[in-house]
DNA sequence: TCATTTTGTACAACAGTGTCGAACAAATTG
DNA sequence: CAATTTGTTCGACACTGTTGTACAAAATGA
């Protein structure tokens, strides 16, 4: 069997660019195919040309829209579906709610959540969307995923975190910490703790939390959701694929 | 510029693979794109070697699982958030419940709804997954998109349609009437009816309908609100992608 | 603002890869 | 079991893809 060369360079140039947080320069990519500057940018132009890739004002490549996220829907049914037992093992030990989110652009996506049984409880519904930088799922994707810090970070309560340096900071603590924490800076009176979903491959496909009034979790308290959040076992996803 | 030939090939062949409901013999794909078996084959098994497309055991091509399915999560969430006025505007209009659902493998899953406000309505959760075969929304991606009759069709009522033949001469006449309907075959007491939404490429993403209990919807009014959700004008995606 | 450096595209020419055609092997069909 | 269709392997030539250089266009820094 042959394998085309210049194929898979171009298959290996649209991996680069699905992988790659930002847009790429082209001599960037000829450095990782290891070819001179001119091949690599016939292999872009028609990687363009087919529609499977474009080139900014910058004059920069990114992935085209065609090319998908770095998750297709069944990848996040699947998920779902292998974070049930979990979810419902989280709010039987806890007494919270607990909530399953997945990364849409520069916000979290609620897909699924079991109910707290107490009468005061948080609630996300599912199909809601919330901001990164203020809630434990959204922080455990920047902290833990490849989701670039938002443009703007805007305020919810007086807790937000709004400047750069200190979410980069959080997000650090959240990373040695290994889960990640919401203390009441989307929503007063609510307290979150998060962990990430990895899928088959190792890329972060969904982050999974617990939420609770303030009023019953404390310090220690969420402390011991953290480390119970991040101790859950997660049934592997099942290689048939 | 210079267009790469094989790379082109290589990609157009994942277009093809994409494309077709099915997956696709050798031979076809040669013809295709107008070069000898040999040459397809090189290009194919670059593909596999990649692992952007995999061989099943007949031989034939399918494309990989990360190629995506035809949508991105985005392309999803920029959908629900263009029909939420139209589910309203149906809410208001009907008094009966709307949801919007996505195609993901052989169900249908709920991303949004509207509520009614009356005392007996419907209630499919967001996030929950149904059949194609016995719900509106379901039928409109077998009848308007490109969702293949499921391997086993269950029964869950006695209206329920298991038998294939019956099935495709039912979604026949959803092609020609337009919409969908759903006549107490998935759940006793409920009817709905559904229709397609279309991409900006034209490709169907999405399911929107309505459902209501029996009692309120007769033959006529059924009718109406097929009219009525057909006639429901979504905003257009904007072309800035 | 203008040098200086870096980055991307264009060009010609050769080497080597991709394409062809045929022969073989493996399924599928009758 | 023969006949047909389908997919893979192989060698060889032609043409495509790669290279290196030259030029243009941004980005950077003074």
């Amino acid at each position: 069997m042959r394998v085309l060369q210049s194929l898979s360079r171009g298959l290996r140039t649209l991996d680069l660019l699905r992988e790659a947080d930002e847009p790429l320069r082209l001599t960037h990519i000829a450095d990782e195919l290891g070819v001179r500057k001119s091949n690599a940018s016939h292999i872009l132009k028609t990687l363009v040309a087919a529609g499977w890739a474009t080139q900014d004002g910058t004059r920069r490549y990114a992935p085209a829209a065609r090319c998908g996220g770095r998750h297709t829907l069944s990848d996040v049914v699947a998920c779902k579906e292998r974070c049930r037992p979990a979810l419902e093992s989280l709010v039987t030990a806890t007494g919270e709610c607990a909530h399953l989110a997945v990364l849409v652009e520069h916000r979290v996506w609620y897909v699924d959540k079991v109910e707290s049984t107490l009468p005061l409880k948080v609630d996300h519904p599912i199909g809601a969307l919330s901001p990164l930088h203020c809630t434990a799922l959204g922080k455990a994707f920047l902290a833990f995923g490849k989701a670039g810090t938002p443009p703007v970070l805007s305020r919810y309560t007086d807790r937000t975190i709004v400047e750069r340096h200190l979410l980069a900071r959080d997000v650090a603590a959240t990373r040695a910490r290994g889960f990640a924490i919401d203390n009441e800076e989307f929503a007063q009176g609510i307290r979150c703790v998060a962990r990430p979903v990895y899928d088959i491959r190792g890329d972060m496909i969904a982050a999974l939390g617990i939420s609770g009034p303030s009023v019953r979790i404390d310090d220690k308290r969420l402390e011991e959701f953290g480390a119970l959040v991040r101790a859950t076992v997660i049934v592997p996803e099942d290689n048939a694929s």
